[in-house]
RNA sequence: GGAGUGGUAGUUCAGUUGGUUAGAAUACCUGCCUGUCACGCAGGGGGUCGCGGGUUCGAGUCCCGUCCACUCCGCCA
């Protein structure tokens, strides 16, 4: 009511029906917001989010055009690869039976581009993966790809978390911290048990498996004796206030990844010893094993300690997503900005289906000079110069210093499993290239969607993008993917099954 | 592929142990009011209770299947 207009002379340029919901409401299922997309984005929430994500890519191509890095556009339709996402595929028409692939990342372009000698490369770019949908994951979506020559893992973070300060302080006024701390994955895992730990969170898992070794408690007993197991403990400060209902819903919650079980340990009393706890599970443990277990993880009166026990993988899984879960639900989130890079990860991880090691990050990452004799003695214990960038929990962005000998690239593929015939089939142009001079790279990519995501404070990545695809990978706006006409299929050479027919 | 939550008026939702003609708010339509600005007043229209099957004298409600949306697991080199 601050604005009094006279009019003078009216002319209606469009008539506008009355709209299928009510705009300025913010609450309208997401359904309807995505068919009617277009009257969605009206909305100041979404004009805000979409201006912000354009700051931010100013941002990004400002600094990095001020280092001299230049933007080159690599294909769109290009190779199918043997590893990684499942490919979108785009049927050849002058070339029967033969499929272009929609890119996963440009990967080996700009791989290829820093052996052209163009030392400096960037692209804001599209990138696709035939997988199914989270709130953090469309099967398109948009990365800032970074490639550089002659540099180390070490000038290349530095760099590069130069960069995300750059975009903190231009685009929100944020003042990240200078320098971004740094952590192994080793350290990760075993504190966090996660490759991507939240660090506002401050609940951290304690092991605990020396002092199960010898308890007469199967369930902790036998994965504290096997090199592939763990057992951990930890801390809830104040879950002495849990109601049971609450500890069978983090037991549910926990079985999702696989664990057997949650036991726990109510402290009443700590002064008191055993007879201060209150446990299922107390009667297995010699005071020994307790009394470990409550100094280690500092615990006091009216904490609840939950304990993780299994093969290593189950227990990161689950205790890891249960940190996570008890910081939110327990209001234990702090506020602020808390990133991290995670440095040092394993080269391989044991693929159980497969019966085979595969790439933990990509298989164009060298490994730690330190760790190039393991690559024949032990894959596993092998180390890469990978590095991750974590925000608050979400991972936006990764990368790593590449192969650029063509005998280590090779090794590590037959390490993969790929045998000289497919090495020669699917990247006998990167072996190629390898042999031209190329000089020692490594380069990042970082999750726009995501970036904006958290910079926004949005819950999910389709409040950043214009148009989104719902989890099924369908857009309700236009409602693709739709059939096409015979005559269509027949020019491209692709039959569809009958039963495949809607 | 799996687990969970939801699907009822244009929209957002309520709907009890299965029981008469399925409600509210808002939107929409008509009339009144005319300094309103989330106007107000009076009246009105509007429903395949996602879809299909079953149980029952009777299903929005119970059972089975299925589709859609969302969250998660698997998957995402």
């Amino acid at each position: 009511g601050q604005i009094e207009i006279d009019i003078q002379r009216i002319e209606i340029l469009n008539a506008a029906e009355t709209p299928p919901f009510q705009i300025i409401d913010d609450d309208v299922s997401e359904e309807m917001r995505l068919r009617y997309r277009y009257l969605d984005l009206r909305r100041p929430a979404m004009q805000k989010n979409l201006r912000l994500r354009h700051h931010v890519t100013r941002a990004m191509r400002n600094y990095l055009d001020s280092r001299d890095f230049i933007d080159i556009e690599t294909p769109m339709l290009t190779k199918a690869t043997p590893e990684g996402a499942r490919d979108y595929l785009v049927p050849s028409r002058t070339h029967p039976g033969s499929f272009f692939a929609l890119p996963q990342s440009p990967q080996l372009f700009k791989q290829l581009l820093m052996m052209s000698g163009f030392d400096r490369y960037y692209q804001i770019v599209r990138c696709f993966r035939d997988e199914d949908l989270r709130a953090d994951r469309q099967p398109e979506f948009t990365q800032l790809d970074i490639e550089t020559s002659f540099i180390d893992e070490i000038d290349i973070t530095l760099m590069m978390e130069d960069m995300i300060r750059h975009l903190f302080s231009e685009v929100l006024k944020v003042a990240l911290p200078n320098p971004i701390p740094r952590m192994t994955y080793a350290e990760a895992m075993r504190r966090y048990a996660s490759d991507k730990p939240d660090l506002r969170i401050p609940l951290e898992l304690i092991d605990v498996a020396d002092v199960m070794k010898s308890v007469d408690f199967k369930v902790f007993a036998e994965p504290a004796n096997n090199p592939k197991g763990r057992v951990v403990a930890l801390r809830l400060p104040k879950g002495g206030e849990l109601s049971r209902k609450e500890i069978d819903d983090y037991t549910a919650y926990v079985a999702q990844f696989g664990a057997k079980g949650l036991a726990y340990i109510k402290v009443n009393d700590v002064a008191k010893g055993r007879d201060g706890l209150q446990s299922p599970i107390l009667k297995f443990l010699p005071d020994a094993a307790i009394s470990a277990i409550l100094e280690r993880t500092g615990a006091q009166d009216n904490d609840l300690i939950f304990f993780g026990a299994s093969s290593a993988k189950i227990v990161n899984d689950s205790m890891g997503a249960l940190r996570v879960k008890l910081g939110h639900d327990r209001g234990l989130v702090q506020e602020g900005w808390r990133p991290l890079w995670v440095i040092e990860f394993p080269m391989f991880e044991w693929d159980d289906d497969g019966k085979r090691w595969a790439a933990l990050h990509h298989p164009f990452t060298a490994p730690l000079v330190d760790d190039i004799a393991l690559l024949e003695t032990d894959p596993g214990a092998c180390r890469s110069r990978a590095y991750d960038l974590v925000l608050n929990g979400t991972e936006v962005g990764g990368g790593s210093i590449r192969i650029h000998r063509q005998d280590v690239q090779q090794n590590v593929f037959t390490l993969l499993g790929i045998d000289a015939q497919q090495q020669q089939d699917k990247f006998g142009f990167l072996l190629d290239a390898l042999k031209f001079g190329a000089p020692p790279h490594g380069g990042i990519a970082f999750g726009l969607d995501r970036l904006v995501m958290l910079m926004t404070g949005s819950a999910s990545i389709r409040e950043v993008i214009a148009f989104p695809k719902t989890q099924t990978a369908h857009c309700p706006l236009t409602n693709a993917p739709t059939p096409v006409a015979e005559k269509q299929l027949r020019e491209l050479h692709v039959r569809v099954r009958e039963e495949k027919k809607a």
